[in-house]
RNA sequence: GGGGGGGUUCCCGAGCGGUCAAAGGGAACAGACUGUAAAUCUGUCGGCGACGCCUUCGGAGGUUCGAAUCCUCCCCCCCCCA
């Protein structure tokens, strides 16, 4: 094991707040001392199918844990996910059903290990432990919290202040994650700074249960693609999952506004320290064009995810197709017999998939987005005659392909 | 339990008997531009082989030549009082 020190200046990196430091200091010692290893925990509510980049930054900050040699806990929050939970939101979310709550689950575990060492990490789920609970075991948890705390939660007041519903059941969101600590005998929890209220519920629910609270470490929160100031969640369709293919993740990174750069370079990129700094003085001192370093950190995300040297290719691919406006070298396509009765291009636009109604198609056709082997498609009832063999590809906006086959 | 205010198109939010497929903003999409699928500007933004027709304004009925707008019942949300 790496000395205190060392361990602490690793544990910090990245991290938006350590509380209390002292804790973690002294646990630490002890750790070492005694050569046994911290339990450290995140919780994960399996409300989507995928991981994104958002959870990949509490998840590296648990693979560095990992290499410390602490015993790292992924919790898999399939009990909570059914309350959901109310951070940072401004109203109620809907609950999950079973079903699909553990779907999610697996495929959070299938796509963890893309970050965390498999070897090294305890899967666990909070059901195991909540859902054996009867009322009386809820009461004696509720007991030890009081509504007044709860309202000084900022999401909470900010509902109860402008009138929005607040269930009851939300309240309780906060107290099963915080036996979740109990439950694990966590010594340090993980979580975005919108969970700090609910990680020091933890303390406090460990203090009433006898424990040694645990310590909170917040990581700072990955802004969504979009730069509206939002954090990346899945609901607000501002993400970039970790499985989505090398040219989704390329051309989404390369989408993010320049101010946000920086941030997804701290948060997001895995580059060795001194390149970040230099990179951040760089952009900072505007010596660098931002493109090129959006473009490093899209290649940098591709190669984590996709696997190294994707990266290039991903980014050749999207020279070809944005830069030079050149084809995609993969496109969907759909055949048809040589001699069939012509197509209705809006009607061919539709069945392919590349929109959803006719009258979408006739729009994007007068708004001159539709072509066919580069020539622009003026008439909106455009006919395709299918009388001799061969192949056309039919181009939508900038990014929709189609290919046609008569044979 | 009593009183009051609400539920509108993907989201927020106007409309309060015809001129409403429904203002405005956001999102999204497209075109132009560019350093990129950033920013900016412009346009589109229910469906229909379509200058007309069909479906939409919490749900179900009703009044009317005509309803998102009026009435009845129901469902849901919020506030105040108890």
């Amino acid at each position: 094991m790496l000395p205190v020190n060392e361990q602490l200046r690793i544990i910090q990196r990245g991290a938006e707040e350590v509380l209390p430091l002292e804790d973690l200091e002294r646990k630490l010692h002890r750790s070492v001392a005694e050569s046994r290893p911290l339990v450290i925990k995140q919780g994960f509510d399996p409300t989507s199918p995928d991981l994104h980049l958002g959870h990949a930054v509490g998840l590296r900050k648990l693979r560095e844990f990992q290499d410390l040699g602490h015993r790292v806990v992924f919790l898999v929050g399939d009990f909570t996910a059914m309350i959901g939970d109310p951070s940072g939101r401004s109203e109620m979310r809907p609950a999950l059903g079973r079903e699909e709550v553990e779907a999610n689950a697996r495929t959070y575990c299938d796509q963890a290990v893309k970050i965390l060492d498999t070897g090294r990490v305890e899967l666990r789920y909070n059901s195991e432990w909540s859902s054996p609970m009867v009322f009386a075991d809820v009461l004696k948890l509720t007991s030890h919290y009081t509504v007044a705390r709860m309202l000084e939660r900022d999401d909470f007041a900010k509902r109860y202040r402008e009138g929005r519903p607040i269930s009851i059941m939300e309240f309780l969101y906060p107290l099963i994650q915080g036996y979740d600590s109990v439950a694990l005998g966590a010594d340090l929890e993980v979580g975005g700074t919108d969970q700090k209220f609910n990680l020091l519920v933890g303390r406090h629910f460990q203090q009433a249960y006898g424990q040694e609270p645990q310590v909170i470490l917040t990581l700072p929160l990955l802004a969504g693609i979009t730069g509206d100031g939002e954090k990346m969640s899945k609901s607000l369709g501002n993400t970039i999952g970790i499985m989505e293919p090398a040219g989704e993740i390329f051309g989404k990174a390369m989408s993010i506004p320049d101010e946000l750069l920086p941030t997804y370079l701290r948060l997001a990129a895995d580059l060795p320290e001194e390149d970040l700094a230099a990179d951040l003085a760089d952009l900072a001192a505007g010596a660098v064009n931002p493109v090129l370093l959006k473009r490093k950190l899209a290649r940098n995300l591709v190669d984590t995810y996709c696997g190294a040297g994707e990266g290039e290719e991903a980014e050749a691919a999207f020279d070809r197709v944005h830069v030079q406006r050149d084809l995609p070298d993969e496109m969907p396509e759909g055949r048809f017999a040589r001699g069939a009765e012509p197509v209705w291009l809006p009607r061919l636009l539709q069945d392919a998939g590349l929109v959803s109604s006719a009258s979408e198609a006739r729009r994007l056709i007068q708004q001159g987005a539709v072509s066919i082997d580069g020539e622009r498609v003026e008439n909106v009832d455009h006919e395709l005659l299918l009388d001799a063999a061969g192949q056309w590809v039919i181009k939508v906006g900038k990014r929709r392909f189609y290919k046609v086959i008569v044979e």
